[in-house]
DNA sequence: GAAATAGTGTCTGTTAGACAATATTTC
DNA sequence: GAAATATTGTCTAACAGACACTATTTC
């Protein structure tokens, strides 16, 4: 008896207008998350990057695997990935994609509601004991920037005050001689450190 | 050109004779995860399920998804899964399996080792915000024997009284009339209470 | 100088972590 | 009563969260 087709699929973020969003593929009826299949000689990674590849243009894309599907009811088992991008990354032409944001989501294929759904649990979670959420953001960036980021994603406002005192204190940024100039006062600029160790502090709930 | 074979693989973790231990399969040389292919008519989790019926003479288990494994060098893809099984389920006859301690592990197939370093990684990780520990109890235990398992399983010695402490105001378990008696004074029963939220409360350090 | 945005400090309540003596049982 | 194990409380330092005003720029 054959195995049942793999295929790869990827839930795609990105901050744009105001809004967090996700990139859709366009399908007969409504739309889906886009993906590819998986063929013999082809391991799950490279099938990820050729997904992600023909779609982007980035060098470097904040990649995760985020679960594997294969419920009875499916045609094909999707080892489904989730990715970050900042709002400077652009479309490649090609396939018919569209950013969509999270609250205005068009009708989408088979279990995909709900692995968009799991995807963006991840993506909160993942936000408040990691570094994820540069990864949404240009190399250098100001606080306010940073802070509305979180706020989007997390759909919540924050503190002011406290955000900026924690996020200084972590040494998870550094500052930049830099300034981003606007309507008011000019703000400095500042770039999130990779080498700084992002230490999950938990607090144990059962120590 | 057809998909590379499907599998899911099991890590089974238990503590017996004071270690954390991993059941084991026979493989013509060395040891390997357990193992099932997964057909085309049955789904991710039926296959886990056959695997794990034949294993271990247990109705519910703890068990959770882990990763999946496709890199260019493998045979198969395999969707890895994770179990807990208290120290009083018995292995059934059939396949050539043992507990192994992590401590002294026999020479593993492929990639196993890596594998197993996860899952260890992610068990450890998971008993410090959630509530996994239990799965490594019998249905009643004493507070030593808990706190027994979290020092074996994360291989740190704690304090008794602030584990007590933490441990009775989350309000995870709850007493029960009965005592545990042996050498010294007896010890009161607790029972674990699934229905109490195990709420994950995580210091935000990116607020 | 009005509007817009950036930047800054303090207080309080809660919690983690360090720490030692008493209580109850068996043999 | 000796040995073994169970049970209990306090103090301190660190941190989260609440809260309001001043500074700098543009138009």
């Amino acid at each position: 008896m054959p195995d049942r087709p793999l295929e790869v699929n990827l839930v795609l973020f990105s901050l744009r207008e105001d809004s967090l969003r996700v990139l859709l593929a366009e399908r007969d009826p409504g739309w889906e998350l886009p993906g590819e299949p998986v063929k013999a000689a082809r391991s799950l990674e490279e099938a990820t990057a050729r997904l992600l590849s023909g779609l982007i243009d980035r060098r470097e894309t904040y990649l995760e695997q985020l679960y594997t599907y294969g419920g009875p009811q499916r045609a094909a088992v999707s080892v489904v990935y989730f990715a970050l991008v900042p709002a400077e990354a652009h479309l490649l032409p090609g396939r018919t994609v569209r950013w969509f944001p999270l609250v205005k989501l068009p009708a989408l294929a088979g279990d995909h509601p709900e692995i968009l759904g799991y995807a963006l649990r991840r993506l909160r979670y993942k936000l408040e004991y990691s570094a994820v959420g540069f990864q949404l953001l240009p190399a250098q960036f100001t606080l306010s920037e940073l802070q509305h980021t979180y706020e989007i994603v997390l759909d919540e406002k924050l503190d002011k005050r406290n955000f900026r005192r924690r996020m200084l204190q972590s040494g998870i940024i550094e500052s930049t001689p830099r300034f981003r100039t606007g309507e008011g006062r000019p703000a400095r600029l500042y770039r999130y450190r990779p080498d700084a160790v992002a230490e999950v502090k938990t607090r144990r709930l059962f120590p």
